[in-house]
DNA sequence: CTGTATCCACAGCGATACTG
DNA sequence: CAGTATCGCTGTGGATACAG
């Protein structure tokens, strides 16, 4: 009758973890310069250079990369510049703000519970080794 | 006139990555594990041998791990009842709860646009190498 | 200015075996 | 049943040098 029924999650995790919708979003918030990306595009569209001094611990191989990444999956828009020197410009598309929105309900419990967490965190620090 | 103009976020990042609330928090939704864990413990209380069935493709040592790592930050309980066999009785705290409903909107929004999000990866894709 | 290429270190995770 | 211990692989990310 249910047929569906035998292809367990698991299971279809293991063999095409790519059909995760929630693996493929958090792809991008999990990795360690998207959401600085992100937040920083949010505020209005910059340039290569511009972002590396708004994020300036980040290494440039990680920027072009992370940027390339974020592009890819349609969060980000590309614009070059025949300029001389050339100069590229990266904004935020609408998936890309629509992503940023439902990431802000996660950034608000951060820095609402983020005492909570600490302390948390200390007293089983104590109690246990 | 404003003294805290000098401490700039990326050097506090590289300094104290521990003190960036948004790190604290995701680094328990970019895990491997840890939001299946969640809903899973969203749904009810589980024990130890009931979360591994319920989650088979995880080892046990990644369970373990992760439920230790949840619980020291106050997301999860863990309640020992001396049975023979002894068992073990986890759930979600109230800030667990919290945060799973925080994450509930990039939830949402991952099954909203997982096609989009592989369109734009197949274009980007066909269009570069 | 905006990237690419190469090399390397470390942390996350899995497999397996063992324990109270 | 509910863990711990050990080992090894793999992927992520940093440093550095080079290029259009």
């Amino acid at each position: 009758m249910n047929e569906m029924r035998s292809i367990r999650p698991d299971i279809i995790r293991k063999i095409a973890p790519e059909l995760c919708p929630v693996r493929t979003v958090i792809a991008h918030i999990g990795d360690k310069w998207s959401t600085l990306i992100l937040s920083q595009l949010m505020k209005q569209p910059h340039r290569f250079g511009e972002l590396r001094r708004a994020v300036p611990d980040i290494s440039q191989r990680m920027l072009t990369q992370t940027l390339r990444d974020l592009q890819r999956d349609g969060y980000v828009e590309r614009e070059v510049f025949a300029t001389k020197p050339p100069s590229v410009e990266y904004r935020l598309t609408e998936l890309g703000r629509s992503l940023v929105g439902s990431l802000q309900h996660l950034v608000d419990f951060a820095f609402t519970n983020h005492d909570r967490v600490l302390q948390a965190r200390a007293r089983f620090d104590a109690e246990n080794g």
